[in-house]
DNA sequence: AATGAATGAGGGTTCATTCAT
DNA sequence: TATGAATGAACCCTCATTCAT
């Protein structure tokens, strides 16, 4: 997360955005009409109202049905439980987070850069989707592995730019795992503190001590610990 | 948390524990007697361990009474719902990581050092308890005010000691709350990564790698950002 | 009530009875189906036994679904709570009481034998409709205001009654409310002590009696007071 | 009731009111010393105002105890259940309503005028008392022995003095017990309608009105039916 | 595919009553 | 007698899921 977000399928989704046809495990699921995807759309998209601003144990099918403008039953016929259509959201939200990212990430013109740009996008992102940063954090608890894929596979890829930044000189040797899932968590707890529970601070301020942080640490530059 | 970094002190408390003491809101639910304060323990611990184990949803209270050899009717003798026994919870395990932390930091013979220690005692803190690492995180989504009191609290206690290194000329000048957050970030993560969820990394190695980064950033030492 | 006196409408109410259809308050509650029709009946019916019988607080709703032969949760599809479907209920049942009124009242030839006709047909009623009586009288501790309804409503009517009659020259001038109120008591407590209580006491006596009482008051009637 | 109040043990209370002392079924539950009287006492007031505003199911042990300044247990020192203190109070309030009415009845010169002050009296009462009237009322659901008691003594009392005022001319003959029902009828709904529901109506109207009914009916005066 | 009534296990909470002190 | 903690059966209501139409 924190890095917010890259990588992944987004290149060429099949019919309909693969991402959201991955979900229903019994394949068979995916819908084969129009009609049918444009129900299962809306499903997700209520869900994720109703999640975000409600909590998974607080929303009920219905609360998400009557939203979607759908019948209760036909839940049941893209879903096979409240629980599966959380996790159907989780891997989805956690691809857009990295849809979202990816692009400022590559663009940047070295190890550092891409650093803070993740972390600017990722601040911006969240501010934005608030909500989405709840149903993910809320994963932990209701579909624990979903939120393990999400974070593993999220320092995967810091873990993966700042060896390839050590590897091209422009960062310290050694960095790898430990170092991407603390940058993770920095992000991640100040997209909570500035993005999601808000206040006037200055985002631009928060960047550039966030960033000043993480490229040189807390001690005195003039004589490095 | 991060500031975090402790062990627990459930070790020894006192039978009159003054953070225990507070939890039942309606003043006049203080147990009167020996008996009822027995009791008042046995609900808490136990309902840590259930909480703790299977969340407060999967959770019922008679999980708890019967972990406690309690009556179902006793629970309400002492909380008026479940909700503010988690709530009560929270607010003593968030005591008891402070109440841990401060002998560690204090003894610390300068800022980083301090920040150092901070994150050591907390990932043994937390490798051992497991369960108050859920509890806490799970508040954000049961007693919201409680998890943002918890992590407000633990910041503002990070922010002092870098703030106070930095009138020290112990870390470069400016930092504060934003650093705070991120470096509570980094410690909660990294403590839900290694010692939590564990796997056989080496906890020295993480706590080299991580004081590290905090102390000097990413960059080649030989040229600083 | 004392309006009373009639009989139970209930032998050949239409399939949709108006009077039934009114309860669900949330008007969206009302059945879409012939099933939830039927369900709906069902339960409405078995409401009254369990009511009339047991009262209401000794009545759960197990106990309706039980004998309306209908799963607990199905209840709720109707109902919002226990207090509601007993709310429907005496409106239903006052309605009962009144729709059977009219017939009786309307085709007495003049004032005072309305009022005796309205009598004996509510000895009648309550006599076969016991559990009516009761679950009527309940309401002034349950549903206070549908209790209030009813009887303001019915006295309403008696007043309506003793004004027209006396506008005809039936009655003696000046009568209304009061003597409303005051009849609808006499009614009443004849019918639980007659109707509800029984013992053999011939009814006709006693509707003899009581509308000499009306008619005539105690006074010997050849020296009036 | 309507009635209101007579007879009964009025007359000779052994120490510390034998209307009190009634209740503890097993005789030896009346409290020997002057602190358990108090306590008794202190229940039964705490009980009538408990019960009397909310209602028996709505009124807990604990409601009663606490406005009593009484501890729990100690309830269960005077009274076995809940349901014994609710009907201690009904025989408690119906001596009291007796008790009341008696003296105006027996002072009235004549049969005629004993129903009016009975009345006037009554509706005095209820209108002081209110609570009283709700408590009497809800016997007939949690006591109906103690109601059916209370009821049939009232009439019981107002039938004897019809039976008398016939015997002495000053009634017509053959009244009786079913006049009595009636009288007590409209005296109660009377009660409740302009005592305890009150509005501004005036209460000697409908005094007068009330016993121009009972005294002559409904009839034009100068051409009895 | 859609619809919405039906299902029933589950769970939080209440409260009259008991009992140890 | 008084106290108040302890007990646990009872009950209302929710809601995810199934099923007949």
């Amino acid at each position: 997360m924190s890095d917010a977000a890259q990588t992944q399928s987004d290149g060429g989704d099949p019919p309909e955005n693969a991402a959201r046809g991955q979900f229903p495990k019994g394949a068979d699921r995916a819908p084969r009409t129009a009609r049918g995807r444009r129900t299962l759309r809306a499903l997700l998209d209520a869900a994720a109202q109703e999640f975000g601003n409600n909590g998974f144990h607080a929303t009920g099918i219905t609360d998400i049905t009557r939203r979607a403008s759908v019948a209760l039953g036909s839940f049941y016929t893209y879903f096979t439980s409240k629980e599966e259509i959380f996790r159907a959201l989780v891997t989805d939200l956690s691809e857009q987070v990295r849809a979202h990212v990816g692009p400022y990430v590559q663009a940047a013109p070295d190890a550092l850069a891409a650093e803070r740009v993740a972390l600017e996008s990722y601040l911006g992102f969240v501010s934005e989707q608030q909500l989405i940063y709840r149903i993910i954090d809320e994963a932990e608890f209701v579909a624990p592995d979903a939120y393990a894929n999400h974070y593993r596979s999220t320092v995967a890829r810091i873990a993966a730019r700042l060896e390839a930044g050590a590897a091209r000189g422009e960062l310290r040797e050694g960095v790898g795992e430990v170092e991407a899932w603390a940058i993770a968590g920095m992000n991640v707890f100040l997209g909570l503190r500035y993005g999601v529970w808000g206040d006037g601070t200055d985002m631009a301020d928060v960047l550039a001590r966030a960033h000043a942080l993480v490229a040189d640490g807390l001690g005195r530059r003039d004589q490095p610990t």
